[in-house]
DNA sequence: TCGTTATCTGGAAACTCTTTCCGGAACTAT
DNA sequence: ATAGTTCCGGAAAGAGTTTCCAGATAACGA
């Protein structure tokens, strides 16, 4: 806790170069956990995850150091994937459909891994970075492709990028048996807003 | 769950009346809950909540089989609080005051008890009671007022209670370090929608 | 290639909560 | 008052997480 090996994460930040088996045992466990969470949720016990990557606990624990290190590093990654899918559509489609789909991307991952809505409302100091996280890699996206779609004429924009983007978080978590299509629908009439709306008063 | 007494929770049903000590032991530990949940989040020692009770963690489970059990009966009751807080409302406001200060009561409902957000999402089957009790205790009491509102002419309905309901539960569900009027904002766009829009195409 | 050194690994043990259990106390009805 | 239930309290069992460290393994210089 002095001054040269305060590092607490494991991605970015190279203070020494890790050792080779560590860097792939890392790999497994990310890949494990995110098999186990998604089919058992992210409270399953760490011995599923350490078994499936074929690692001890200790080896978990070494590099995350707290179960919730390990979610946040699983969340993290597939909000990384999540941002990497937008130059892709922006160059493969016009401005309005890149953002149509790419606001279906990021629904569906919120849709479908009920870790991160756990994650975000659990209360646990451990995750208050994540909503950051997810604004600093997913905000420029969004506002890129919310740009694009403004200078062609097929939007017309009332809010930013940021509140944009939680509205869509919250309003797509899943809740036990609500319609499939809820929050689809409910977003839908937020953009109509943002599309059609003259400013009310 | 044959025909006479499976009955999990505690609230209503009196398959046999009980006794004194017994329900003011659980009035107590609703209570302390109450606090507890509130002080230290709905992950605070079940131990925290016994002593403040002044109870042995014995009558906890005999009343409470499962934690989530108690986690359940505390939101119910604030769920219970915010319905009944309607009828004096209407009684003493204008319609449109009257939706928008009931509004106001289930948004900070929502915002304040984080335990409600993090149950709702955590994902556990116990909690998917939750959004149907939700429903019927306050779908009623908001489709009152709304109806109110809308025949005194000063909202043009265009979403249903249950829509609204939960769009306003999700949209209020705290996050770490977001501004503080970030939930009330959004349900101001809704509602603006509701009031004034022309409906889309 | 080999020795040296820092780093990493596995799993046993310590801990922290939750949940079960049951002897004895307390309430209720008669 | 007495019998008959129903409850209470807290010890102990379970379930999961986190710590710890002796031994294994990679990295690097000679």
């Amino acid at each position: 806790m002095s001054d040269n090996t305060a590092d607490f994460g494991v991605r970015d930040r190279a203070p020494r170069r890790l050792r080779t088996d560590a860097r792939r045992n890392i790999e497994s466990l990310l890949e494990a956990a995110k098999t186990v969470f998604s089919t058992a949720g992210v409270d399953a016990p760490a011995k599923e995850i350490t078994d499936l990557a074929g690692v001890g606990v200790g080896t978990l624990y070494r590099h995350f150091p707290q179960r919730s290190d390990l979610i946040k590093a699983v969340i993290e990654r597939e909000i990384d994937a999540c941002a990497d899918a937008a130059p892709a559509l922006a160059a493969a489609h016009e401005p309005g459909v890149a953002l149509a789909k790419w606001l279906d991307r990021f629904t569906a991952f919120v849709a479908t891994k009920r870790g991160f809505a756990a994650a975000l409302h659990s209360g646990d100091p451990a995750f208050d970075g994540l909503p950051g996280y997810l604004m600093q890699k997913l905000g420029p996206a969004l506002e890129s492709l919310l740009d694009a779609a403004t200078a062609s004429g097929e939007v017309r924009a009332r809010v930013g990028a940021q509140d944009l983007l939680y509205a869509v978080a919250k309003l797509c978590a899943p809740m036990p048996d609500e319609e499939p299509d809820y929050g689809r629908r409910m977003v839908a009439l937020l953009v109509d807003g943002l599309r059609s709306g003259e400013s009310p008063h």
